[in-house]
DNA sequence: TTGTAAGCGTTATCAA
DNA sequence: TTGATAACGCTTACAA
């Protein structure tokens, strides 16, 4: 059914019949009613692509999944808990709007122009940006030429002007202050810190508010202590291997996320040393393996987070006026018994 | 960038552009490489509605997931861990094979048309769905319309011809038959199973397979130990209790999802029943929750089934003529500490 | 090998 | 309040 064979059925122009669909007040509801049996009748519906073409929104919102890979062949998101929780999350409270998701993985940044595409060819009214390093100068292209983007733990920077982006971040500084003090006042001094990729936006705070915890406790810092992580399991793994062997001494680990932290995890029990007994540990972003693996996590609340994201995004785009801005959803610690107190 | 200031600038003719672009043969290499320096120089990208308008296929799958919902406000998706990791593997084996998943939830029975909806206006050129039960006639009717879809645990209906359509299933009577099985091998005789959603199409398999091994042990089947839990830990949770209150024997639940096997397990707490001393327990799908709480599963390879389901419909997308066909995955019985062995 | 022009199914402009 | 018609950006006969 197409829209010619309504208005013929129905006895109207075409452009009644898309005045009906699109809800224009300047039709009189005999008409509209006439319209609308014959719709009903036969089940029409507006061809998207069509719609699209004239220049019309499309109720659908792009969520691009962004971690530059070495290797293009690894997966990505299958083994992360974190994407998988905000993929889902997404998808739920975009549909409770009414609006679909659509997902793309971007594994290099040559890949970001599949995003400049879906913006150009209106296949998306809004894009969600969720991993993505806070250098990524294709995003600010993004910005300037309108697209409406709402972007998970990137920073807004100063110098450019972002004018139609949504920040959506946790406290990241704090929350790394309150993991480290946690440590510090169990009587830890000698605490690891395990960091991210620097490219990304809440590596520096996370170190940072270790760095204010150790300095309010007289701790002083030691650069031997923070080691690399890049966000992932195996790098983790690897670098707390290398400092258990070189004999460097420390009775505890904040690392900046739990796939960072379960990777530690693995080297200690590898190397013999017992949690908490030996070293106390506390991840971040409180995923279902710090659940699972019953340790400490500074919980990200990913589920609120998702919700931001989405509903600004939508206000954003259905008001057009509407000035986009910043939220910083909080994170707690979540103690569990991967804690040694000493007196 | 349009396709007539490419061909513009290029000194040719759209149809030219429009060839170079597709990759058709009959254009020489040296028209093909002064219209392609072009492109390449101001990043031309073709507009996809377009395309889509003349009839072209777009690389997108839609992924639908379906669960009909009393109250329509609640969450779907969000709390299971079972459609999260679905929803996760699916987009990261689409995104493999360069396509783009549209994700599309469905929560009653007239939301179905956003599915026809998407195939009519081609936005997508395959449909996976999961969650849907074995009776929704509106996926036949996607069938008969040539419409390429993958289904996720459904049963292939010997009357209907379903030409176009892919299945992935489980062992699940298989599944059943060995998670029983294994309980009765420990000395169980009084096991009761929790049996999901009449509807969904594992459910009478699993049944099934419960009944079968019951039967093969000579041990008498009892309708009062089959109680009901609709694959949602509250139902479960509920029954289960209800039936303790009922001072009804058992001891052993195999439970048809792990779900339903969690929500038993907090009635079992509730009412100061241990696992395994006092209950064993298996539950179905093997998701993170099982590992979580240490109860044994039945594994079902969400990973592997995503697999299939996207490439298989990929193959069938591509190749016009290839005939959709069923496929089932292994299941497998993970053990952990939750069965108690009597002599 | 290349170009012209019709067509895909809508919406928007303009005139009536 | 309604209807003709151009326009959206591409692909594809058909013609040259």
């Amino acid at each position: 059914m197409k829209i010619r064979e309504i208005a013929k059925l129905a006895g109207v122009s075409v452009s009644t019949v898309s005045r009906v669909t699109n809800n224009y007040t300047n039709v009189p509801k005999e008409t509209r009613d006439k319209v609308m049996s014959v719709i009903n009748k036969y089940g029409y519906i507006a061809n998207s692509s069509a719609r699209i073409l004239t220049g019309k929104q499309n109720k659908t919102l792009g969520l691009f999944i962004v971690e530059f890979l070495d290797n293009p062949s690894n997966n990505i998101i299958l083994p992360s808990i974190w994407f998988s929780n905000i993929i889902a999350a997404v998808v739920n409270y975009a549909s409770a709007k009414n609006y679909n998701t659509l997902v793309t993985l971007i594994t290099n940044k040559k890949a970001l122009k599949k995003a400049k595409e879906q913006f150009a060819n209106k296949s998306i009214c809004g894009g969600i940006f969720v991993g993505a390093e806070n250098t990524v100068e294709e995003i600010n292209e993004f910005d300037r030429l309108g697209y409406k983007i709402a972007l998970l733990e990137q920073k807004k920077d100063e110098n450019s002007s972002r004018n139609n982006s949504i920040f959506v971040n946790t406290d990241n500084t704090k929350g790394a202050y309150e993991a480290t003090k946690y440590l510090i006042d169990n009587g830890h001094k000698k605490i690891v810190h395990i960091m991210g990729n620097k490219k990304k936006s809440p590596t520096l705070d996370r170190i940072n508010g270790y760095k204010k915890a150790l300095s309010e406790a007289k701790i002083p810092f030691e650069k031997t202590l923070i080691i690399k992580g890049e966000y992932q399991q195996n790098i983790a793994y690897e670098n707390v291997k290398n400092l258990i062997e070189e004999e460097v001494f420390f009775s505890a680990i904040f690392a900046a996320s739990d796939d960072m932290a379960f990777g530690a995890i693995k080297a200690l029990r590898e190397k013999g040393k017992r949690i908490p007994d030996d070293v106390s540990i506390i991840g971040y972003d409180d995923t279902i393996i710090a659940k699972l693996e019953n340790f400490s996590s500074v919980k990200a609340h990913a589920d609120d987070m998702a919700d931001i994201l989405v509903n600004q995004l939508i206000n954003c785009v259905e008001n057009k006026n509407k000035i986009a801005s910043s939220y910083i959803v909080e994170s707690t610690l979540e103690i569990r018994n991967s804690i040694k107190k000493y007196d």
